[in-house]
DNA sequence: TTTCTCACA
DNA sequence: TGTGAGCA
């Protein structure tokens, strides 16, 4: 890990700071952290700290809500990442970076049809969005 | 004053 | 998801 991502890494702002910079309220930054999302650390007072990486995270959070995929199909996103994550630290292959997630994202809505109503995505089930 | 966890007229 | 309670 280069010196950039290891300060983009680094929790340094509370829920308060977070709250502006995304304008998500404190439920739902702390939701989407149950979710598996974002994992703030926490300080001496068990207060959450955020790094620039998870506020990154927020705001790809809240463009996918708005194009209609639910938190199931956000998991996966996140889950496909970190697993492309570990598998680079064993072997040396090549990895998912977010544009790649995003133009596989965009292709596989293009394939469904559009972004509004009744896409499939809607009612994901977490088995099917890369089928 | 801010954030935390828990719970629900 | 919101909101209030009671702490730290």
């Amino acid at each position: 890990m280069g010196e950039k991502e290891l300060r983009r890494s680094l929790s340094v702002f509370p829920i308060g700071t977070v709250m502006k910079l995304t304008d998500l309220t404190a439920r739902k930054i702390r939701y989407y952290e149950e979710q598996g999302l974002i994992h703030p650390e926490r300080n001496e007072g068990n207060r959450r700290m955020y790094s620039l990486n998870d506020v990154d995270v927020l705001l790809e959070i809240k463009d996918y809500l708005t194009e209609g995929v639910n938190m199931a199909g956000i998991k996966r996103l996140y889950e496909l990442k970190e697993h492309e994550k570990a598998d680079r630290l064993k072997a040396t292959q090549h990895v998912l970076t977010d544009d790649d997630v995003r133009r596989i994202l965009r292709s596989e809505f293009q394939a469904v049809g559009g972004l509004d109503g009744d896409n499939p995505y809607q009612n994901f089930d977490g088995s099917h969005i890369f089928r």
